[in-house]
RNA sequence: GCCCGCGUGGUGGAAUGGUAGACACAGGGGACUUAAAAUCCCUAGGCAGGAAUGCCGUGCCGGUUCGAAUCCGGCCGCGGGUACCA
């Protein structure tokens, strides 16, 4: 008998599946549909063991629902806009497009391998101008429809580089590249109305019943929905037009313990004060130093400025409280002005303390006073006594508390009360080259006009000219373009100058799923194919994309529905998520000569050393040695690496615990190889069988070698069996062990259990290979097992179906379904425990009596002993499960 | 800081209120072999014991329950998100 090999038969099962056309999604209205969707990647160039992971998860799904009788739409894609292109171009030059088009080229070879059934001829990327063009499209559609609009936004400046930041390139308040401390800088910004759908998005969430309860609780916690009082404190000596400041507040309750008010560094009245006043405008400036991100702000010592303005309390007018400009609020949120309460807020506690402004209990706990070391800060739900209240009972709830004081303030002329959402509007204005370009054009007569649909898609341009562009320079090449920025305005025709702006990658990622229905169409979707392959039935994705990608999904797809592009029943696109764990691994990390960070890819580590004063080391194995560069054994990106950082091998590194896989860490695994060693099939059976789906993986090498063995051995097994020929005794329990699995694994996929679903199929292969029951009873479990294994090993189950004899393809055969007589059991197996802790246990048919099963409890040996001739104080029995006798 | 998760043998994990450690990996022992590889069989949470068995045990502390890895409260550690990474 001949070898396993993985990659003969894998590459003839893949040719095989292609000729038959088994993974091309067709619109056959007899059939149900069923929508799989595994978030697509960004094309890095090298796929990983997440990725791997992603996509096995989502092939078993689809393969599954095929074998079940489903038209299968499982389409793939590219998230191919986005800073990694501009930054590679900056680092080694060339062009974005070119980078981004040879990665998609390079991935493509490397996921075919997998033979995943992946409708390929749906295949797109974002980068497209056929892609992108339909999103400029939909973009004016939006415009017009009033869901687009432009306003002041601050963004990350570096003041040396003179251009934006991402976050992610601010480190500790500096420039990733010039090291500059960043500043906060207003720009206007193009934003889509997100906020109109702050509700809608909220309360639809309630529907969603197969998303997880964590992402839904996500989201909510996003959207922050509360309500609170808003109203205008009267000011003493402020600015003319000032006399009143308007706050927000979600504690109205805690009136009567204010000690002060804050306003933004952004708020008009600071402006006002910055602009007549050097104090106020340095205190200002500092404040807008540092990144723009809510943890940076969140986290930044809390600073605060006092105005020398006063406002009068609204009951007590002889009462004046300060006026402060703080760091710590948000001009984007509530009015940019709050009143603090220090004894009921932990921040304004701090801020309190370090001013020296007075600390007022408003209320205190039912059961006592409490200490002022820090601010009382109950849930709403618990029930406080008011020593300071003016509203309601006094001894109520922090929520009936907040309403009854709503409820008085109206009443008495103060403010009103409103509903506010946490949630901004999506800002999408990018001032980058390599995105979808904005297709609006300014015009000094017309204003900002939207280009005619017919010229577009407003194509990136390629070059300057005939001179390349140049990357290196900081900022968007797009704005310093010779002609590109140059056109007609589509209004009145004259000179006029396009919009430079791109889009955030997000609006890309909002809609992809939507093209795949009718991927070629000439409108960026076509409403026969929405209408039947709406809505994606399983969408799987990292949990990373539980908010942003997400929320922005739901909201695009109802901004389609708006704008005519989708059916009303895809407003929530995604039926059903699963958000997959991340696969994780450890980070290697040396220090260039300033100190930075630089990281090294796992495969260029040796070993570990033991841990050195409580860290862990690791060394280089770059296959570099200060003698041997040879380009001819080393790869380029290595010699490169190596050359620049002086590294050889033996060099040591430090070492920081998993984290999420990511190419900017190069804390990233290389699945070829494995693929290349052991097939598909067996990095298939690995990303699987290992862990649980749901949960993050620390990525290891071992492992793939024992799951390549088992596919071994399957192999054998069902290489001896297919000799075998003559019926011998049917074996009632290898039958009854195959339909158990049958049940077991159909679950296990259904609720992707599908670490237990490959444990239990590790069982039935190990009964079928014990079994002694006769050739066609081993045969037919066999053939079973090929089946079930199918979705997650097809190339081996292709083999054996075949080798069995069965009909046509794995792939195209009936799902089997588990007889319920051969799941049940006659007799049962029941613990006794004794106080809880299992002592014996007994047989007892199924169906017996509870009373029975007591007599025999009793009579047990362990129970009679440990009763020692007494009686027990309860007897409890749950039928088919367990008893427990309490002594 | 804030929001959301996660924490079980040497390792990945199973069990979602009912026998903790299924199924695997690494380990130990054995069979086959001139030998090795491959394959097959046995063993395996910790402590004590020759064994039967007993005690301990799911990050830590407390609670609810006849019964808690599972539910509740508090803490510790790790991870994700935090609106310009995707």
């Amino acid at each position: 008998m001949s070898r396993f090999e993985p990659s003969t038969i894998e590459s003839k099962w893949q040719t095989a599946w292609e000729q038959a056309g088994t993974f091309t999604a067709t619109r056959d209205p007899a059939k149900d549909k069923y929508y799989v969707l595994e978030m697509f990647p960004y094309p890095s160039g090298r796929i990983h063991m997440g990725h791997v992971r992603n996509y096995t998860m989502g092939d078993v799904i689809a393969r599954y629902k095929m074998s079940c009788g489903f038209s299968v739409l499982h389409p793939m894609g590219w998230d191919a806009f986005g800073m990694p292109a501009e930054n590679a171009a900056m680092e080694r030059g060339g062009h974005p497009k070119d980078w981004t088009y040879g990665n998609i080229a390079d991935m493509r070879d490397q996921m075919k391998p997998l033979g995943l059934s992946i409708d390929w001829s749906r295949e797109f990327a974002t980068c497209d101008p056929e892609y992108y063009g339909q999103q400029q499209a939909m973009f004016i559609d939006m415009l017009h429809a009033g869901l687009v609009y432009r306003k002041n936004a601050i963004v990350n400046w570096d003041p040396v580089d003179m251009t934006v930041l991402a976050n992610e390139q601010v480190e500790d308040g500096r420039g990733w590249r010039s090291g500059a401390l960043v500043e906060r800088r207003e720009l206007t910004q193009w934003f889509f109305k997100i906020s109109d759908f702050s509700e809608e998005l909220l309360s639809a969430l309630d529907g969603l019943d197969n998303w997880p309860e964590k992402v839904k609780l996500m989201q909510r916690n996003w959207i922050g929905k509360s309500r609170g009082l808003e109203f205008a404190f009267g000011t003493v000596d402020a600015p003319e037009g000032f006399d009143r400041i308007e706050v927000y507040t979600t504690r109205p309750d805690t009136l009567m313990g204010a000690s002060f008010v804050g306003i933004s560094p952004d708020h008009p009245l600071a402006k006002q004060l910055e602009s007549h006043d050097d104090k106020v405008a340095a205190f200002c400036a500092e404040c807008r130093k540092g990144g723009t991100t809510e943890e940076a702000i969140e986290t930044a010592e809390k600073l605060g400025y006092d105005t020398g303005i006063k406002v009068r309390h609204p009951f007590d007018t002889s009462w004046e409280l300060p006026v402060y400009i703080a760091n710590f609020i948000l001009m984007d949120y509530g009015t940019g002005a709050i009143f603090g309460c220090p004894a009921h807020d932990q921040r304004d506690f701090e801020f309190a303390t370090k001013y020296d402004l007075p600390i007022t209990p408003v209320f205190e706990p039912t059961d006592g006073a409490s200490g002022l070391t820090e601010a009382f800060v109950p849930l709403k739900s618990e029930t406080v006594r008011y020593v300071r209240g003016f509203a309601g009972e006094q001894v109520q709830t922090g929520e009936a508390g907040v309403n009854s004081a709503i409820d008085f303030c109206e009443e008495n002329g103060v403010g009103h009360g409103v509903t506010k959402f946490r949630l901004r509007d999506w800002g999408l204005s990018r001032q980058r080259y390599w995105g979808c370009p904005i297709p609006v054009v300014h015009c000094e007569d017309c204003g900002v006009v939207p280009e005619k649909k017919e010229n577009l898609p407003v194509e990136l341009p390629y070059d300057n000219g005939n001179e390349p562009i140049d990357f290196a320079v900081p900022g968007n090449p797009l704005d310093r373009h010779p002609t590109w920025r140059d056109c007609a305005c589509p209004s009145c025709g004259k000179p006029a100058k396009r919009e430079t702006d791109t889009m955030d990658t997000f609006v890309d990622s909002s809609w992809y799923y939507a093209r795949f229905t009718a991927p070629r169409a000439e409108t960026p979707t076509n409403a026969e194919d929405a209408e039947y392959w709406m809505n994606v039935d399983q969408y799987i994705g990292g949990i990373e994309h539980a908010i942003l990608h997400l929320l922005y999904s739901r909201f695009f797809a109802r901004a389609m529905q708006i704008t005519g592009h989708l059916p009303k029943k895809a407003v929530e696109p995604f039926d059903a998520l699963f958000t997959q764990g991340m696969v994780t691994h450890e980070i290697y990390l040396t220090r260039d000569e300033n100190g930075r960070p630089v990281y090294h890819l796992p495969e260029t580590i040796l070993e570990y050393t033991s841990n050195v004063d409580g860290k862990k080391k690791a060394v280089l194995k770059l296959g570099v040695t200060r003698a041997n560069m040879d380009p001819k054994t080393v790869s380029a990106d290595v010699l490169t690496e190596a050359s620049r950082q002086g590294l050889f091998d033996g060099y040591e590194v430090e070492t920081i615990p998993s984290a999420k896989m990511s190419k900017s860490k190069k804390n990233v695994v290389d699945p070829v190889n494995i693929i290349q060693a052991f097939g598909a099939d067996t990095a298939r059976w690995f990303v699987l069988s290992d862990s649980p789906p749901e949960r993050d993986v620390e990525w290891t090498a071992s492992g793939a070698e024992a799951a390549y063995k088992h596919l071994g051995r399957v192999w054998r097994v069902a290489g001896d069996i297919a000799t075998q020929e003559g019926a011998g005794k049917g074996d009632e329990e290898l039958t009854r062990t195959v339909h158990k699995a049958i049940h077991d694994v159909t679950m296990g996929i259904e609720s992707f259990g599908f670490n237990a679903a490959v444990a239990k199929l590790y069982g039935l292969a190990n009964a079928i290979q014990k079994s002694k029951a006769g050739a066609d009873a081993r045969r037919d479990a066999m053939k079973v097992l090929a089946q079930l294994m199918s979705p997650m090993t097809p190339h081996l189950s292709e083999e054996i179906w075949s080798m069995l004899g069965g009909e046509g393809l794995v792939i195209d055969a009936p799902w089997p379904k588990a007889d319920p007589k051969m799941l049940v059991e006659d007799t049962v197996t029941l613990p006794i425990q004794i106080n809880g802790k299992r002592k014996a246990e007994i047989s007892v048919a199924k169906d017996l009596p509870k009373e029975e099963v007591e007599k025999l409890a009793l009579a047990n040996d362990a129970v009679v002993k440990a009763l020692a001739g007494g009686q027990p104080k309860k007897l409890i029995v749950v039928p088919g499960r367990i008893i427990n006798v309490v002594i």
